[in-house]
DNA sequence: TTCGTTGCAAACATTTTGCAGTTTC
DNA sequence: GAAACTGCAAAATGTTTGCAACGAA
């Protein structure tokens, strides 16, 4: 993790994302937080979210049409994708999936870091 | 499906995908058929891969560095990313997966369509 | 002849970046 | 005061699309 200032919007980025579970793209975050922040530009919310990643704070979890999401709740679980609307649902699946996908053994792989299971179909307001 | 003709260039990406296990990209796949295709346009690899999907012959199977990744192997297998090289390698896990993986409840889904396993880490080549 | 397919280039959408000014420590 | 942070706008990136010509049936 790089040296690293406080920062006030950086701060309510991650509140934000921490408040809700709708896996916000960086344009929803935006727009979330430009009333209270007149000033914020798109631009420190997307270096923000790279930051806030690298630092393991956050995590992308899917790309819906195109937009990276992201969720602050970094304990290992799922997602649901709905094809028609982009909702995207949090999956908490039984322990035995955890354990059964760390010891997959893959052929070609040094070093297995992370895994991200995604589910996709239509959700119940569709 | 809709209808469809019989097209010498499509048919030409189809079995490059067939033909490789690297999961390749357009780009990729473009520059692959170039010197046997002179005319062909990134365009037309594009359209061809948005049809092809859609007609179930082939599958998206990640986002690699911003690169949407192809596969003509479509039985039900997972994929393993280097997050150093952009390298996607086929994981072939045990059928347990599979069978626990239909069976999660998900609250909000109405139908589930489909899934999709990445794990990420560094490859052997690293 | 009809309609799917293509090359080309322009358009698009999301994300990244350079720079000059501001904030944090 | 040094270094991190930001707004702004321009650039970069991967992908899509309109159109006129071409190809398949």
């Amino acid at each position: 993790m790089r040296t690293q200032n406080y920062s006030r919007k950086r701060q309510a980025i991650y509140e934000l994302l921490l408040s809700t579970d709708t896996h916000p793209s960086a344009d929803w975050i935006y727009n979330s937080l430009k009333p209270k922040y007149p000033d914020l530009s798109l631009g420190t919310v997307y270096r923000n979210l790279k930051l806030l990643e690298s630092n393991g704070a956050i995590k992308s979890v899917a790309v819906v049409d195109g937009c990276e999401r992201y969720d602050a709740r970094i304990s290992k679980h799922s997602h649901f994708v709905c094809k028609k609307c982009g909702r995207v649902i949090d999956v908490f699946f039984t322990e035995s999936i955890p354990d059964i996908i760390d010891k997959t053994y893959i052929d070609g792989a040094r070093e297995v870091e992370s895994y991200n299971l995604i589910f996709y179909g239509s959700c119940d307001k569709c």
